[in-house]
DNA sequence: GCATTAACATGATTGAGGTCATAAAAAAGT
DNA sequence: ACTTTTTTATGACCTCAATCATGTTAATGC
């Protein structure tokens, strides 16, 4: 298996269609929930998170991405307005291609076409896996989901090893459960031996 | 908005490229979890449910589609196992067109590609909301999600009249609820005036 | 038409996750 | 270096959905 890399598109063929690299701050957003989907983003550096709140407040990470991803191209398809939020994690750099300029692309390289089906069913598999272990009440199996996941995409088969790189708290929003929940999961997960904690660090 | 189409490509076309049509007996399995992907399917009659179960035996169901409609295009686009079953609910009649056919034909008519780019998108919407109500402790919140996507997709703009044509056990396994839970909560929302019941019937 | 199964319904009990309070440790910001 | 904020942590309490039991009604199968 290999690193996500949903969609990872070449960086000079993207600044041949007109993209610009936009450079942006911490906490600075980059779309906001109900905007029109105008670009195709693909990050270049940084960390950028998805997400939503409910009717109560309570946020919801749909998830949190890193180099060479894109996020948001489903919207471009649809013609619909955004359902979540794009916002920086940290100081990034983004590349933008506007929306016709993406579409004459993808339609001049056919390739590209087919390359984008396979990135969006990715999607669909993450969003299928995650939506099961949502379904269940017990947090240690919404918990293993999330892990599951998160490791299946780096190669390294080692045996707890593999650094889960989230607060608790982002954790607690991606599952929908809540920090103090999630933290004695881990801690429970950890004495019946599914994982390891050495300094706060969860290793799966 | 319109129904969820998706894919719905032209019959004569798909049976150009070697689909052949298949008849299903009620409650048989079309795939099933952990079969490789080996097949473009499409509904011409009948209704088809995917669903897998958890640890525990509790079923989750991912979607139940009817006539015009595709299901499991996303892992052909993947070379992983299905994650889930597809089962008929009903006497049915599906289309099967093999996977390379089918390649063969996105490829020679490249506007096929972007539809399913599309169609995928539809999917990534639903999940993404899906997620979010799954997301949320309360019940009540849950089924609104779930309601809220159905009615979506029924242009009737119409107050309560929109038959939700799920048993309370399947929407229980829609939303990772109990069917007793499902029962109560529904009754709630009626007293709040969010639905009306007619004869056991879910209006929204 | 009758037997069988599935779907709907309701009450009682309970356990586990949410909630609230409080605090120490680490990280970030100046 | 020092303040502020974030993250991790733990205990006590409580809410409410899951669970179990049981029964009625509707649909299905032969």
């Amino acid at each position: 298996m290999k690193t996500i890399s949903c969609m990872n598109i070449d960086e000079s063929l993207l600044y041949s269609f007109g993209a610009e690299e936009r450079e942006y701050k911490k906490r600075e957003s980059v779309f906001k929930e109900e905007d029109h989907a105008l670009y195709y983003f693909q990050i270049t550096e940084g960390k950028v998170k998805l997400n939503n709140y409910n009717e109560n407040g309570k946020e919801f990470i749909h998830n949190i991405l890193g180099k060479k991803q894109s996020f948001g191209e489903a919207m471009l398809f649809l013609n619909q307005r955004y359902p979540i939020n794009a916002v920086c994690l940290e100081k990034s750099k983004i590349i933008r291609l506007p929306k016709n300029n993406f579409f004459e692309m993808i339609t001049q390289y056919p390739h590209l076409s087919l390359e984008m089906n396979a990135c969006l069913s990715q999607e669909i598999f993450y969003k299928l896996k995650m939506m099961q272990s949502l379904a269940s009440q017990n947090p240690m199996q919404r918990l293993q989901g999330l892990l599951d996941y998160l490791k299946s995409y780096h190669d390294e088969d080692c045996h707890q090893c593999f650094h889960i790189a989230f607060t608790r708290q982002q954790i607690a929003n991606l599952t929908g459960l809540r920090v103090e929940t999630v933290i004695r999961a881990l801690k429970k997960m950890e004495k019946e031996g599914m994982l390891t904690l050495k300094d706060r660090k969860i290793l799966y």
